[in-house]
DNA sequence: ATGACCGGTCGTACCGGA
């Protein structure tokens, strides 16, 4: 059984590649993120034709995730339980400069999770805030969403189902997992904090399963488009996949496909490329 | 190939991305 995850960054916009992609890797359950895709314009036929069913959660520009699967799609989750929602930054002024009076507002949360039962496997995609800045709200959402990811998949794995946990976790995991730590100092993606939601997720039970690099040393997941990041790789492991210790025990191998981050058109993310014995 | 971003949007300029 072969699992992959993938922050393609507009499914539209990477259409021609991901179904080339398909055709190519032949994997059996494709977790997607940054679809930026409304669910029911999710080019689920034109996937279907390469054989894959689409579960898909995401309301327009921005967000967006999708599990695709040839092995079956079952109890399809859109979010998880108790999943947070932004309200954005508090006491923001308005154009008046008068500070908004703080009406209670029900958000729905943000596409950022859907989870599926393919082939035996408890599979869930996940898109994790980016954070911004540590001082943001976007920051503090950040935390609190993967303290609610973690009592989700808390409740889960004591079921017991052999489970992924996969997508872009917006968290290097160490300093080893970007080109320079120096440059990321004060920034979000490597503070304490975010890596401590990383620790929790593991307490739970689950594993990190680590990609082979296929070039260099570090299996980087992400390269910014800009600067020529990609070549001189400026990158880092932000794209994750946790499994359950039974799923993890299954891995024969692991990869990142970096050549999915090359030639024209490509997301700023490469795929990881699980296999299960 | 020795230099370098992209996608989205009823703001073709700006936000969000990390």
């Amino acid at each position: 059984m072969r699992l992959a995850t993938w922050n393609v960054n507009s499914v539209k916009a990477r259409l021609p590649r991901l179904l080339g992609w398909l055709d190519e890797t032949k994997p059996d359950v494709v977790c997607l993120q940054e679809t930026k895709c409304r669910a029911d314009l999710f080019p689920a036929a034109e996937v279907k034709e390469l054989g894959y069913a689409t579960a898909a959660h995401g309301d327009g520009r921005w967000n967006g995730v999708a599990v695709l699967s040839r092995v079956g799609i079952e109890d399809v989750s859109l979010g998880f339980p108790g999943e947070p929602s932004y309200a954005g930054e508090a006491g923001a002024e308005d154009e008046a400069g008068q500070m908004e009076l703080s009406e209670p507002v029900l958000l729905a949360p943000e596409a950022r999770a859907i989870g599926a039962t393919c082939g035996g496997v408890r599979v869930w995609s996940l898109y994790a805030p980016n954070g911004r800045t540590p001082e943001s709200a976007h920051y503090a959402y950040k935390l609190a969403w993967f303290e609610g990811l973690r009592d989700a998949l808390g409740a889960e794995l004591a079921e017991g189902a052999p489970l992924v946990a996969c997508g872009d976790y917006n968290v290097a995991p160490t300093d080893e997992d970007v080109w320079d730590p120096a440059v990321f100092v004060g920034s979000t993606h490597v503070t304490p904090a975010e890596r401590q939601a990383l620790a929790d997720l593991r307490a739970l039970g689950l594993r990190d399963v680590v990609p082979t690099p296929m070039k260099g040393p570090h299996p980087y997941t992400y390269w910014d488009y800009r600067a020529g990041a990609f070549h001189k790789n400026m990158g880092m492991r932000i794209d994750l996949f946790y499994a359950s210790e039974d799923v993890a025990a299954r891995v024969g191998s692991a990869y990142v496909d970096r050549e999915a981050r090359k030639g024209k058109g490509p997301s700023d993310h490469a795929p990881v490329v699980v296999d299960l014995d």
